[in-house]
DNA sequence: GATTAGCACTCGTTCCCTTTGAGTGCCAAC
DNA sequence: GTTGGCACTCAAAGGGAACGAGTGCTAATC
């Protein structure tokens, strides 16, 4: 049931104007504020229909309409078109993002920080998804008679490490040999590829007692394991206190309850991301609207993602929450060109 | 000019009441829910007197009181008596806190977490103020050429490491040279004594041609000192909302708002600390109430923060922020207690 | 001199009622 | 299919009366 030009115009500005006013939109305002060639009675006819469509609903009788969840939804699929980029935009942002950091991790936080900035809305990032990377070296040092630290160096720069429990008889020398084992054998495996049972392996010829080696190896496994966990980073909540649209404390209270559950959050954009992947669809943004979004509290936002890049095989995401009733071109166009500046930078690194 | 036993009493009374109640407390209701032996119009004489020494005070004509700040002040420094822990209440911050967990931060980490959810307020923690620690061993390793890690081993048990970049022609050998030679001058330094001219002076029986010594030197120094640096974890600042005390929208956003600068909130933090430190006070807890706090937004908050130990040299705080309108002697007595067991599991770890 | 009963007064809160106005749906005419 | 006209709806805003918890003050009492 493809909507006529008309309606279609008609949907485009009731989302237009009630972003930009926060007020539901009534047929005779939307006359006022567009060219349309017809009387307010005619658009009282298409917003009848097209709310008998469930593009948009009203909030009471007598009032105005404002765009549902579906509406939003067909109005960023086929209706907007993405903006560019002011001059002083773009220079602002890249001013925050360039420069003289030279370690991914506070790139990443940085651009993080600009998107939040440069949206007004909260921003996150997930740390890069190191399952694909590689074992590039691994050493363990003795820090202390019980103590090491195991250090990953992973194939996407990426340094990782982790103090372990050791037996207190373990000598420096017997550490050296077996970090050189695991790592002559494990180099060049994907992270996700490494099991106990395969560092085990790689332990095999080192002459350490095997009840001894038992420990340190399985310290060593859930240390390289670790390196693979996902971490998100969230920013600008308070921000959304500001946009009337959770002006009611009960809503902005749901709301960043949720946000402070970060493993849910992360969990959330994990699975937008696998979805996206599956999906096979190569949108450079992945986006969910209003009840879209199964997270509680988020009913009336609008949770959009970017991926960016680390090497060939190594990626993680950011993204904007904000209010549905959000200026889709803008935000999606300032995400684009932090993830573009995001991954020059990491490719620089590299 | 000495508060009188019964105004003592009624200032008490009222604080109870309106932290109980958040309504004003009038004479009548005082009388009502507590065993005074005089009437109403005695207890009014007393209020006029309260609020005319600045204890209480009036949100307008006709409503009860209301503690001022220097009300609750009076309350904390000597009215109230600090209850105990029921068996329940302590087995429960025990339960959070102690266990599998063998790393300082994240040891710390879950204490605060705990002291949030016993509270039902924002709970904080500083990093330890590793000035004081010193250094036990130090590390470079080469990752590929022109990179190397460098890692620290410090006194408290900590491990801190940074990735930097060196110059691409220096070999292996000779980054071992130079670690060693650091390492062997400055372990048993505190960290606050470590310079730039210490780090070069250590340096300067290695071979390594001059200009190249420079920058690795500088990049070891740089490490050193970030180690030192201080960061602050804050956590549940969403329940904030919950109170009546935040109720308006305005409020809130400027109290999450100002939490969210976790800088600026670390930096208080440490101001705190080291005024209980110089001025020779030697209370278990620091508390600042209302407008002592010059913070923006925390006008109507509490701040009370505790101090931690990693071995001799080595603290840090833990703290909470909830509204000023708090049973105090709860949480007092709740944070000192999660304060005693992370000291406990702290000291465990070394 | 401290305490008390009594009383006039204050002022935020609550409730109810009216008015306003933007917006709607529907119908008959074009 | 489009339009002007019209009756209808309903949230929001405004006004005013009644309420009531609480106050300060005064004069009498212990």
């Amino acid at each position: 049931m493809e909507l006529d030009d008309r309606k279609k115009r008609v949907l485009q500005a009731i989302v237009d104007d009630y972003v930009a006013t926060n007020e539901p939109v009534g047929s005779k305002s939307l006359i006022e504020r567009h060219q349309f060639q017809v009387s307010s009675a005619t658009l009282r006819n298409d917003m009848a229909e097209l709310e008998r469509l469930g593009f948009i609903e009203k909030p009471h009788t007598s009032a105005g309409r404002i765009p549902s969840d579906r509406g939003y939804r067909e109005y960023v699929d086929s209706l907007m078109k993405i903006d560019t980029l002011t001059e002083k935009e773009q220079e602002e942002i890249e001013f925050n993002i360039s420069g003289t950091v030279d370690e991914a991790a506070e790139l990443i936080r940085s651009a993080t920080h600009t998107l939040s900035e440069a949206t007004g809305f909260v921003s996150l990032s997930m740390s890069p998804r190191l399952r694909k990377s590689f074992l590039k070296q691994m050493k363990i040092l003795m820090i202390e008679p019980g103590k090491a630290l195991v250090v990953l160096v992973l194939s996407a720069g990426v340094v990782k490490d982790k103090v372990v429990r050791i037996p207190n008889y373990l000598t420096d020398e017997q550490m050296i040999k077996l970090s050189g084992a695991i790592e002559k054998n494990l180099t060049g495996k994907p992270l996700d590829e490494i099991t106990f049972v395969t560092v085990e392996t790689a332990a095999k010829d080192t002459e350490i007692p095997s009840p001894l080696l038992k420990q340190v190896l399985y310290e060593a496994y859930t240390a390289i394991k670790q390196a693979d966990q996902l971490s998100i980073y969230l920013e600008g909540e308070h921000k959304m206190l500001a946009y009337p649209d959770f002006s009611s404390l009960g809503r902005a209270r749901d709301l960043l309850g949720t946000l402070s559950d970060s493993g849910m959050v992360a969990g959330y954009v994990n699975e937008m991301e696998n979805l996206a992947a599956t999906s096979g669809k190569k949108d450079s943004y992945m986006i969910r609207i209003g009840q879209e979004i199964a997270l509680e509290g988020l009913d009336d936002c609008s949770f959009i993602t970017a991926t960016y890049n680390m090497g060939d095989t190594v990626s993680g995401n950011i993204g904007v929450i904000g209010p549905k009733r959000m200026d889709y071109s803008r935000v999606i166009s300032k995400m684009d060109f932090v993830k573009k500046k995001l991954n020059e930078e990491l490719k620089k690194l590299t």
